[in-house]
DNA sequence: CTGAAAGCGCTTACAG
DNA sequence: CTGAAAGCGCTTACAG
């Protein structure tokens, strides 16, 4: 019966209630400055009708803001997945509602295009970005509107620190652990298997991971092999591996990642290298699989759900003009072995 | 300098151009009635102070909707998680915004809550659901704006050609193919490790996949086992096997999914069983980690980012009013053979 | 081709 | 504690 007729308003309700419709604001807000009487009648005026507050006209009558945006590299990624899931569960729980925009890097856009994405000026918004678009895109926001911008992914201690509007872990120093960890199996030295870097410029083309895993091996005075640079699918990490595999010289390859750790794994098998008595593999992230692979795969857990929460929280910290930053919530890396490292084999 | 200025708005566009604001409507909105020095005047305000419609208003004000809400299952899923990203990818080419809203079985809602999490009434929406909660959801939708909703999720052909609001693929098919597979290769029967079931009430407790396995099983007259009830976790579908794994008649597995199919072929190798060699099992959705384990895992492919742009064509057919459904424009489910599946053993 | 009007559903000051 | 006003930034008819 119902089907066409039109949502009820706040106007409606008011009518219905027999007050004005600033009353009803005020109830559906639930300010404390209204007589008992008067909001039990609008509440039943309110069931009655199924009214439901429209919050488009919420926000652009000045309201405060009740939706964040978050522009994000490809979510098919298990880092990126589970840190914006992290963010929507923040958000859901204070009822914000959150939008996502996948940030192809397939694509070309302008800073222009990025601003455009947003539902409008000032709309608060979260980056999750790690490569070079991203980047870019990160930029442009921080230039359009700093006040209402924050960015979750990889930083250094040091970035963090800086940069009061990043929310990240410090990869290096998982990098950094994960590889002194494998020179104390007694490996001579550690390969690096990497993810793509976000910008040649800013870090002489290396990400953060890659940093951390140079700067532990010239710690422990270890020569440092070539890094193979992989792309960001298993296909990519299985194809790029391949010199590491063949060289029987290679007894151990830190992965930037889960996914090419993975490709690094079956890259291992196929080419009849024993996994870890021959060859140590050490992922990245703990991505749900590699608990479960055999061998199961020693990979840094990263808290990548906390991750999301902190960067909401910091965004509304922001939004209310705290210049302070709430303290991380959630634990360092930390890395879990499992059954795909282990000595070197004996020369 | 300009950092608290406030943003401009049509009318400011207006002034500096010297037109009224209903032109600068028409010209950002590409209306062809504006002589073209009049569009010229207005680009360049345009330019000159970086204005952005604003699509709250825009929306509020009666313009075409360009915005979806997403009710969706766990993101964490990946069939579910590729869905949105086909959802999203669609979405964005014709620049529309998506929002998401993750309906967590740990949650307790009722259906006001559902309806109470879109922006406004009318909103679009999309929902991804396949379990009890998530039907629920789906129907207080149907329920509240039949003519802004459409669902995706496993189905049966049957149901596919009944709700013209419903986007999937034919589940119990697909299942049936990978039944008959292994039937063919020589096992006497297969097993089944089932994802959770969506509601007891509409399936007798199985799902689309569990019923395709039995009717295939049925069709050729081979004995039926219990099917075993797995969690959505592959740490939930390790334990729930391990009846199957310990019991050596049990020659092939079908499992719900491939998370279920990594933990079963987990519990397999610690089992010290052989696969293929003495079990076969077969995931389903082709997971991308699927074709990297060792052994690759033999699943059933299903096109989860054109089941999400269909899902948003759909949606878009019924906005504007069409009864009529496009044309699925997606490939069949599809078995792809690889490592985990060959004969039983030799009795 | 262009403008003056009314209205979308709310909110924040301002009055009482 | 409650209401009348003005306005958020747009869009659809309606006029010319």
């Amino acid at each position: 019966m119902a089907e066409k007729k039109k949502a009820a308003s706040i106007w409606d309700v008011a009518r219905l209630a027999g007050v004005s419709h600033q009353t009803v604001s005020r109830v559906v807000n639930g300010s404390p400055r209204v007589a008992d009487p008067t909001r039990a009648k609008v509440m039943t005026a309110i069931a009655e009708l199924g009214y439901r507050p429209n919050r488009l006209a919420r926000t652009l009558a000045g309201g405060a803001p009740q939706s964040v945006t978050v522009l994000t590299a490809d979510t098919s990624l298990y880092g990126v997945e589970a840190s914006l899931r992290g963010i929507e569960k923040a958000a859901r729980a204070v009822g914000w509602s959150v939008s996502i925009s996948v940030l192809d890097p397939a694509d070309t856009f302008t800073d222009d295009d990025i601003i455009s994405r947003l539902p409008r000026a000032g709309e608060p918004t979260i980056i999750i970005a790690h490569d070079e678009p991203g980047m870019r895109a990160r930029q442009a926001l921080l230039d359009a509107q700093p006040q209402a911008m924050v960015a979750v992914g990889p930083y250094t201690a040091d970035e963090l620190e800086k940069s009061p509007w990043l929310v990240g872990m410090d990869d290096g120093e998982a990098a950094g652990q994960a590889t002194r960890y494998l020179l104390e199996m007694g490996h001579h030295t550690v390969h690096h298997l990497a993810i793509p870097t976000s910008s040649d410029k800013t870090q002489g083309g290396k990400t953060h991971r890659a940093d951390g895993w140079a700067a532990a091996l010239q710690l422990a005075g270890r020569e440092q092999p070539d890094m193979i640079m992989s792309g960001w699918t298993i296909a990519e990490a299985f194809e790029a591996v391949q010199p590491l595999i063949e060289d029987r010289s290679v007894t151990a390859i830190l992965c930037g990642n889960d996914d090419l750790a993975l490709g690094a794994l079956r890259a291992a098998h196929q080419a009849g290298r024993d996994v870890p008595g021959d060859l140590s593999i050490v992922g990245f992230d703990n991505a749900p699989f590699t608990a479960y692979t055999t061998p199961a795969i020693t990979t840094v857990n990263q808290d990548f759900l906390g991750l999301g929460r902190g960067a909401f929280e910091l965004l509304r910290h922001k939004l209310d003009g705290s210049t302070s930053r709430p303290a991380p919530c959630w634990p360092d890396p930390e890395l879990i072995v499992r059954e795909t490292s282990g000595p070197p084999p004996r020369r």
